[in-house]
DNA sequence: TCTCAGATTCCCT
DNA sequence: GGGAATCTGAGAG
């Protein structure tokens, strides 16, 4: 099978693209991880996405063409990153969940002191603290950025699972990561918030 | 292993 | 105005 383009990678059903970006390479500021674990969002008609309420200042990205970085901030320190996919205006998305830093070790320990090896890009808000990616990186052309699994990795070596984190839809076996990767984020599901 | 606080943004009422 | 948020790190047991 011929290799990928950044583009023919991020093109397509977002439930094809989730597994198709493991393995593959994200570079940024002078790190470089291989995916080892993703989750996707499918859009207005997904309940446990941004984009199920339709565009907002925040989620305008998602409604943008494929290959953009959509980067948001949450619980008031934290940054994550969706490589948004499919055609525009679907507001598909693949979360980037946990990588392993192949490449700028030194760049990614400085980022994230006092975490081992396994740790520095496991976990969403890890991961884009790792790669220096924050809101400044917000819709902006990724596709550059990305190098496609060579070579492609096996369907057997792709494990699914229950999204983590969310209240809504976390039934959808939408997580996809490498199985016996040390570096995928533990399962946790979503807090329960209690009264008080 | 489990629980909880943290500090900002967004969105709904 | 208020609650929830695609989470993490620290501390207790």
């Amino acid at each position: 099978m011929a290799r990928l383009t950044p583009a023919e990678l991020l093109a397509g059903p977002v439930l094809e693209v989730a597994p198709r970006l493991l393995g593959a390479r994200f570079h940024h500021a002078g790190v470089t991880l291989r995916l080892t674990e993703v989750e996707a969002y499918a859009g207005p008609d997904d309940p446990g996405s941004h984009a199920h309420r339709g565009p907002t200042p925040r989620t305008r990205v998602m409604f943008g063409p494929a290959g953009r970085l959509y980067v948001y901030f949450t619980y008031g320190m934290h940054h994550c990153a969706n490589l948004v996919c499919g055609p525009e205006g679907e507001a598909s998305a693949v979360l980037l969940r946990a990588g392993e830093v192949v490449a700028g070790r030194d760049l990614a320990r400085e980022r994230r002191p006092g975490s081992s090896d396994r740790d520095l890009a496991r976990g969403p808000a890890r991961l884009c603290r790792a790669l220096a990616l924050d809101l400044a990186q917000d819709g902006a052309d990724a596709a550059g950025w990305l190098e496609p699994a060579d070579p492609p990795v096996p369907p057997e070596a792709v494990a699914t699972g229950p999204r983590v984190g969310l209240r809504r839809a976390a039934d959808r076996p939408w997580r996809f990561w490498l199985a016996g990767e040390p570096s995928v984020s533990a399962y946790r599901p979503a807090a329960v918030r209690r009264p008080g």
